[in-house]
DNA sequence: ATCGAAATCAATATAATTTCTTGATCCGCG
DNA sequence: CGCGGATCAAGAAATTATATTGATTTCGAT
C-alpha cells in the first residue's frame, strides 16, 4: 500500500522496518474521484498529500472569475498549501483531482512527529523543499524570459508525461494563455515539424 | 438569498423582519459543483441543509460496491444525515450534487438556537420530521407490496419533475432495480401505452 | 422441477459534455 | 503602424456518460 511512498522517502538509504511501521501509524489513506477536492478556498490546509495513484491540480481563481493553475501534481509527488499547513490560517488555493486519485496523508502532527522521529524523513522535506523552491525559481525565470513558444515546448520537454494526461486548456492555463493561443502556438509548431 | 427558505419555513404563517435576520446570521451559504461531496461516508454531519438551488442525492455503497441511492433532494428539500448530526458519530451515508447546487447550512449550535429563538422554526421542524417519518414508512410499504412496474410508475406520478432530472440509472438504484431491469419496464410501459 | 422475475455479462447505440480548433475582431504597447 | 495575444462566437472532434438490447444465469415461489 505505502510502498510507492517509502520509495519515494528513502530515495538511496532504506527505512528499517520499524521505521515503516511508525509511519504506517501516522499516515492515513484517502481516495478521491476526479474532480473531488483535496482542497477548497477558505479552509485551512490540514495535511500534506504524497499522490500514490492519480494526478491533482493546485490552482486560484482570479479576478476575474478565471481558474489559474498553479501545479500539477502527479504520482510519486507532494502537494499540499504549504503556507496555510504551516500557520493554519484559511488557504486560497483549490486542489482537486484531475483523475480517479488515492492519496496518503500527513496530518501536521504526524508530520512534526515523524521530523523528529526519523531523521531520514527530515532530510527528505529538507532536501524536498529546497528542490521545489530551486524549480520555482527557474519557473519564474521562464515566465520571464521565454517566448510563449518557448515556454510550451520546455514545459513539453521537462513533464512529457504530465503533459500527455492534462487537457490542453489546463496546460494553456497554467502558462498563463488562453486555450485559443496554446491551440495556435501548437499548430505553428506542428507545421515547422512538418513542413521544410 | 435567504428567500426559498423563508418562504418554505414560514409556509402559511410569515416569519417577522427580527426573525429572519436572526436565521441570517445563523447560517451560511455553500456551494457545490456537481459531484461534489456534501457528506462523504466516515465524516460526521456537522450541518442539515436546505436545498436552495439543484439537487443533491443520499446514497450508501453495500458489500458489492454498488450505490443505492436513499433519496434525491431538489430545490426546496432539506438534507442530512439527521443520525449522524443528532448523535455525532460518523456516517455511512454519501450525499453529493447532481447539479451545481447551493444550500443554506445549518449547524448545529444555530439548529438549537433557533429552535428556541424561533417557535416558528420548532414547529416547522416538527411537521417535517413527522411528514418524513409518513413518507418513508409509505415508501417502505410500497416496497413491500407493489410490483417493481408499479412502483416505478408510482414514482414517477409522485416526484415526475425529480425523475425527468435523474438519469435512469440512478432512479433504479433508488428502486433497488438494475439500470437493464428499469429499462425492459420502461420499455413495456411505453409498448402498453403505444399499442392496443 | 419448472416457471418467471430479475440479475449478470457483454456489446452496442445514443446522447451529452468536454475539449479543441478556427476565424474574425479588438486591444495595448513598443 | 504592427505584433502578440485576448476576446467572442461557432463548429468539429473526442471522450465519457447514459441507455438499450440480447443471451444467459440465478433463485425463490409455485
Amino acid at each position: 500500500m505505502l510502498d510507492n511512498f517509502f520509495n519515494k522517502l528513502s530515495k538511496g538509504k532504506t527505512l528499517t522496518e520499524a521505521e515503516k511501521a511508525v509511519f504506517g501509524q501516522h499516515v492515513t489513506i484517502k481516495k478521491l474521484r476526479k474532480h473531488q477536492y483535496f482542497l477548497q478556498e477558505g479552509e485551512i490546509c490540514k495535511s500534506v498529500a504524497f499522490v500514490n495513484k492519480g494526478m491533482l491540480r493546485c490552482y486560484l481563481v482570479d479576478e476575474k472569475n478565471n481558474e489559474r493553475i498553479i501545479q500539477f501534481a502527479p504520482e510519486g509527488w507532494f502537494i499540499s498549501d504549504i503556507s496555510s499547513f504551516i500557520s493554519e490560517d484559511r488557504s486560497n488555493l483549490n486542489i482537486d483531482a484531475l483523475e480517479d486519485t488515492e492519496l496518503i496523508l500527513i496530518s501536521k502532527a504526524a508530520h512534526v512527529y515523524l521530523e523528529t522521529a526519523v531523521p531520514e524523513f527530515f532530510k527528505f522535506n529538507y532536501t524536498q523543499y529546497r528542490g521545489a523552491y530551486i524549480a520555482l525559481q527557474k519557473r519564474l525565470i521562464d515566465m520571464f524570459t521565454l517566448s510563449t513558444e518557448e515556454k510550451y515546448t520546455k514545459l513539453l520537454s521537462i513533464y512529457p508525461d504530465i503533459m500527455q494526461r492534462v487537457p490542453q486548456h489546463m496546460i494553456a492555463s497554467y502558462l498563463g494563455l488562453t486555450p485559443e493561443t496554446l491551440s495556435r502556438v501548437r499548430k505553428k509548431l506542428s507545421v515547422k515539424k512538418t513542413g521544410a
